[in-house]
RNA sequence: CGAGGUGUGGCUCAGUUUGGUAGAGCACUACGUUCGGGACGUAGGGGCCGCAGGUUCAAAUCCUGUCACCUCGACCA
């Protein structure tokens, strides 16, 4: 069968309406279901899967680097949420209130958490007062509310799942490297779980989170050109300390604010993986937070021998991968047309023409190539395949943004490529707001981030024509 | 929040103009034949036509109200 012949029928294809090709694969490849409130989606079994993937990877990445997890309530007080004024200010709008305790009005509103900043700080200047209990690596996995007014399975839910790391330091270096070292654990782990290239960077004032003196993100593209913030990661300097009085006494009995930083990873990641790798046969997996990363189908299995073969070889693979064997009764051609359509890595396909040769047939989600491999070598061959699919898969993507990045020198071509080439345009910034604003309303595009790694352009700031010094990633964004 | 659109078995829709026994395809159930790219036959089950009023002998269809959802804009992980 032809590489790029469409297999699956009820898939819209992207080229045909990209948005909705996305929210058919989240649907028919069973991540999700609606829900009856409005952007409140229901995570189906294969979905979550993914994300419990999600988090125990990351998870493992977070405890080595010594942070603990910790549960913090759903709500938050208003008089809590009012003491940082940026922060309130920037969640305001999107908030939902608990108003009423059964029938009784409460005195005082309570905020469903839209992010925990003002809970982590009230509870840390319960918890410290010396040097000595500092730093605080804390972390929790939960779900907040925020409550959007237009919204999309996995980009933008009104009630999303998320970690949320807080930690709390003595010194605001110490709080800085910690901002940095999250931001490359999450680089990292984009790109060695879900083989996504990303653009390590820091936000413009105008993007940064509220309440943040520095926000730095990672940003990926996807395919229809869009740009994706994926994972953020923040530095607070003392700010949050000093308006919640979080105050802790050094060395030399001075009190001091300490530092903070903030750093979160959502559901978001799964939109990531669906609108990075995702084709018209729908959701292409990255193996290591793939649910299931080999399928075993047999063929013909009432003819004798069969279903016995397929299942030893289950048995097998077991060991060396997550497996699924299918036996139910339907046709392999609805079987293989289903897993690829959930993005399942490596398909095994067993008949008994295989069974004669002692061989069977596996075929890779990310290229449609088959091969024939020998029953013998199965526990060597899988897990090379799987590698395999992932440098390719991370190879293909980047050379995808790649070729999808654009450099512009002055406002017209800066307009140019934005109205005719989807995808990152790089150019130089004054560092103006003024010419952030200008670049939005003339051209579409939004900053996404200014790049750790630099790159000289020219002198000139893309938009105003004065001195830049700055080169940032700029594009259309979810 | 502004503009446009749509509500009919689980899903996609026809039927509404011109009121008269609620339909099709897919999905589902049972049995049989199939099985290397979404198989086929036979027989079945499933509906207050979004909701509430009204007009009428009679409403999915006409009128009024209401709710929900979708698309596009403004705000956002």
């Amino acid at each position: 069968m032809a590489k790029n012949e469409k297999m699956v029928k009820e898939i819209t294809s992207m080229e045909e309406d990209f948005a909705k090709w996305y929210t058919d694969v989240c649907i028919k490849a069973e991540l999700i279901d609606y829900a009856s409130v409005k952007g409140c989606m229901i995570i189906r079994p294969y979905g979550y899967a993914i994300w419990e993937n999600i988090q125990r990877i990351l998870d493992g990445f977070f405890k080595e680097t010594g942070h603990e997890n910790i549960y913090m309530p759903l709500f938050i007080p208003e008089s809590l949420l009012q003491k940082e004024k940026d922060h309130v200010e920037g969640f305001a709008p999107e908030v939902a209130w608990v108003t009423h305790g059964g029938e009784e009005k409460l005195e005082e509103r309570l905020c469903v958490r839209p992010t925990s900043e003002t809970l982590f700080c009230d509870h840390f200047k319960n918890i410290v007062h010396s040097y000595r209990d500092l730093p605080k690596l804390y972390n929790q996995w939960c779900s907040v509310v925020r409550w959007e007014k237009t919204t999309r399975p996995f980009l933008r839910s009104r009630e999303f799942l998320w970690q949320e790391g807080h930690t709390l330091h003595a010194t605001a270096e110490e709080a800085k490297a910690e901002t940095e070292q999250m931001l490359n654990i999450y680089a990292k782990f984009a790109e060695e779980a879900l083989a996504m290239p990303v653009v390590k960077g820091e936000k413009t004032a105008k993007e940064r989170f509220a309440g943040a003196e520095a926000t730095y993100t990672i940003e990926a593209l996807m395919h229809d050109g869009k740009a994706l913030q994926s994972g953020t990661s923040h530095y607070f300097g003392d700010g949050f300390s000093r308006a919640f009085d979080v105050v802790y006494t050094d060395k030399e009995n001075k009190p001091v604010h300490p530092f903070q930083a903030s750093w979160g990873v959502t559901t978001r990641l799964i939109g990531a993986i669906i609108m990075t790798h995702g084709d018209d046969n729908g959701l292409v997996l990255p193996p290591a937070v793939a649910p299931i990363q080999t399928v075993v189908i047999p063929i013909a299995s009432h003819k004798e021998g069969v279903t016995e073969k397929a299942t030893e070889i289950y048995d097998r693979l077991k060991k060396v991968c997550r497996v699924k064997l299918d036996t139910t009764d339907q046709t392999p051609g609805w079987k293989f047309a289903e897993y690829e359509m959930k993005g399942v890595p490596l398909r095994l396909e067993i008949g008994p023409r295989d069974i004669e040769n002692n061989c069977c047939v596996i075929a890779r989600r990310d290229t449609y190539e088959k091969i024939t491999v020998s029953l013998d070598e199965l526990e060597e061959k899988i897990p090379q395949l799987l590698s395999a699919v992932h440098t390719d898969m991370y190879n293909k993507a980047l050379e995808r943004r790649e070729n999808m990045t654009y450099d512009a020198h002055n406002l017209d071509e800066m307009k140019e490529i934005a109205d005719t080439k989807p995808g990152f345009i790089r150019a130089m910034w004054c560092g103006d707001r003024e010419c952030e604003d200008k670049l939005k309303e003339v051209a579409g595009v939004t900053s996404r981030c200014i790049p750790l790694e630099q790159e000289h352009l020219s002198d000139t700031c893309v938009c105003c024509g004065k001195k830049a010094d700055k080169m940032l990633y700029w594009g259309k964004a979810y």
